[in-house]
DNA sequence: GCCAGTTCAGTGATAAAGTCACACTGGCGC
DNA sequence: GCGCCAGTGTGACTTTATCACTGAACTGGC
């Protein structure tokens, strides 16, 4: 079923239209929804599931820059849409997810017609713009033990992750996540096992 | 005078609307176009100079996200403006600077009654969000060493600057900054001189 | 069960970068 | 000329990154 927020404030026959050319697609855990390079064919709304979008530099090691869940907007994909330019990132589909594919031309009808559409658009640009800018500041200035701690406390423990994922969570190396987890081991705050995490409250 | 790409694309009414609506301001160097909490009352669209764009992080750190210049249009605004929180980060004046304030009653009028204009944010937003990408990645993953090379041969010599301004653009401490420099004045690369960098061709 | 292959985790050594503290200095104003 | 101060240099130390390697834990085949 068709759910999404920015869909429902349309008027009667734009909604109607947009039912009928938007496609739902399904995607199932570890499925990539683009790749770098690739080009984009139109704007996934996210219906529900969790995907993770992740670079990887020239340097090898990658890094993820945001999370989409339901009723999210695909921003990166409409920067890619408008200039034409090939995506930068990745999207790694991590729990089952729905998407509603919106193509370009109801894209640019939607823009055209729908003041609430558009608003909707923008707001999501913002917010995103305003992630990666917290983004820089906590990969440029803050310590690595304080970001681990406090990923580690945003989550339900246990946590399955091996710490070579984490370390792309938090864009460092796998040795330094390693090194850091023992830290708190030794410290009885987490107990480790293999591609697994039990935090003992903070 | 009011010369902006994206205002060109107008047809006839709506330009002659946005002229007598638009204000056009002038910036000295050293000015602050907007600081971190403020609210957004408008969309500047950069008419001449330069302007860099710059955040401090909770640590006291600063990090200059991007620039703007002639023909640009600040897409930080526009995040502000929709989604009504304040600025996240600080415009800072480098050079004389034009700008055309859009009021946010005619953005929105532009926006709804101009497919070009839309076009033409969106392309902004675009461009934006890829610039943090790429920042993300080069403040996550590169040399320090390799990225102030990068950044001297990217300027005419002499480059006049703090050692302290040169760690804000690549968001690392004044100490790292003068030590790589020394470095390279001892390989005879660069010759440095109080608040000036005189860069011998790489 | 056992074995081989593979993934995951731990760790020493070393280099790069960040932090703290403090000394020095070039240039400006008085 | 002298004092002041932003700008710079540097030592000592911590944190993070990188490289190289070891061993432990899981997987699938037999």
């Amino acid at each position: 079923m068709l759910h999404h927020s920015i869909l429902e404030t349309l008027p009667r026959e734009l909604q109607k239209e947009a039912v009928e050319s938007i496609k739902v697609m399904r995607f199932p855990p570890g499925q990539i929804l683009f790749r770098a390079g690739e080009h984009c064919k139109g704007l996934p709304l996210m219906l529900s599931g969790a995907v993770k979008v992740q670079m990887t530099g020239v340097s090898g090691n990658s890094i993820v820059l945001y999370r989409m869940g339901a009723d999210d907007i695909c921003t990166l994909s409409i920067g890619c849409l408008m200039t034409g330019y090939g995506y930068r990132a990745e999207a790694f589909v991590e729990e089952e997810s729905e998407a509603a594919m919106v193509p370009r031309v109801l894209f640019d009808r939607l823009m055209d017609q729908s003041a609430a559409f558009r608003l909707g658009i923008m707001e999501s640009y913002g917010r995103r713009l305003d992630d990666l800018m917290l983004l820089v500041e906590e990969v440029a200035f803050r310590r690595m033990d304080e970001r681990l701690e406090e990923w580690l406390s945003a989550r339900r423990s246990p946590i399955h992750i091996t710490h070579q994922e984490l370390a792309v969570e938090l864009g460092t190396a796998r040795e330094v996540v390693s090194r850091l987890l023992k830290e708190l081991e030794r410290k009885g705050r987490v107990q480790l096992s293999r591609g697994r995490i039990d935090v003992k409250g903070f």
